[in-house]
DNA sequence: TCAGAATATGAACCACGGTTCCGTTTGTCA
DNA sequence: TGACAAACGGAACCGTGGTTCATATTCTGA
């Protein structure tokens, strides 16, 4: 495919692997500060590398957050494997969502990514199809369990995900405290008490 | 100040005044279709007007797009007002939302401009703090009613719609339906049943 | 230690888009 | 109708930032 992302196909010089490390580093440090719209002269500074090295390891810049975000899609999907071990479904499910808020809060590029530059997120498609496999036997068990309003499907949960983020940064962000946003957002997805359900007129 | 902004202050030629709102007209639809980053040589052409001409009216793309913004969040304002008619407060703070949310959907400018261009913004400030004003009275009568969960403050508002905007354009936009998005969000707005919420099995 | 390939470097390139500028046109008013 | 200010037009300007490329450096295997 494109680069050496695949460690199996050729072994990188020592040197090039080292720093294609670095990069995804600094990239992540300058893309959290500064957003979406960082330059690649900055992350290639921070690196301590030229611009030009930067493009040896990706072949421009959505591939790079592109990267970057496929690295936070497994990690979440990590924790919620994690989070498949607690017994309470809807605890697990609300934990979970609430370390993954709290790690996009200090992330300002994955919010931008993930909103704006659809290159990067069609780039970690498959990392997200995958989180969400995990993520989804999650939502299953808190609905058996009856925490989790019944109708509610696994996929729906980047549109409100994505919603939450979005008010973290940018103009808003001043007078929006997430953790609020997100407990209206649980609440809204709890199940409700049996009877009487929302009659739209 | 900078314009012709103020009608008080000086009468603007004829023409000038027929072009400006001209102008306003075109920067509508181009922003609605294309977002925030339209360029401003687009809606000068749909216009049918030269630059120029443009930046002889707005100072610039920012200012362009804070006036837009200004005049939706007046349209909000107005529409919140028809809606404090109706006796049922959560039945009008809900369609109130509604109404809001659908107009934005097909106005992607404002979404971005809400959540992205922030000079545009705050240029609306005093127009946004208006209509919340409107909406306050609205929200306070909906908690009187016991329909509105007590602990929501007006200014949470902005957060939670601009997350739902948010929803709405990007790469999440595809799998999203904001409709849905809005239900869940209300259920989440709703008092509770008096009760603590209960566990379900 | 050496050759050659792999990798690094960063100045230069280029597209893009907001903004300016000045010659031209048009409305207004006497 | 004539004169002048107001308004218009749009080519040119300019900063920004992603990307390239020719040259220099470094690693690796023999």
């Amino acid at each position: 495919m494109t680069t050496q992302a695949d460690p199996g196909i050729r072994q990188l010089r020592a040197d090039a692997r080292r720093n294609r490390e670095r990069i995804l580093e600094a990239a992540a440090e300058v893309f959290a500060e500064q957003g979406a719209d960082a330059q690649v002269d900055d992350v290639a500074r921070r690196a301590g590398v030229g611009v030009g090295t930067v493009y040896r390891h990706f072949p421009n810049k959505d591939v790079l957050m592109g990267e970057l975000v496929t690295r936070k899609f497994r990690s979440f999907a990590d924790y919620a494997r994690e989070a498949l071990e607690e017994k309470d479904a809807w605890e697990a499910f609300s934990k979970l969502l609430h370390a993954t808020a709290a790690n996009m809060a200090e992330n300002i590029a994955l919010q931008d990514a993930l909103r704006t530059t659809s290159a990067a997120f069609e780039y970690a498609e498959p990392a997200r199809a995958e989180m969400n496999a995990v993520i989804d036997t999650l939502v299953k068990r808190a609905q058996r369990q009856g925490a989790l309003r019944k109708d509610f499907k696994t996929d729906e949960l980047g549109m409100l995900m994505g919603g939450l983020c979005a008010s973290m940064s940018g103009p808003l962000a001043a007078q929006c405290d997430w953790r609020r946003h997100l407990e209206i957002m649980l609440d809204g997805l709890r199940a409700k008490p049996a009877a009487r359900t929302r009659r739209a007129s």
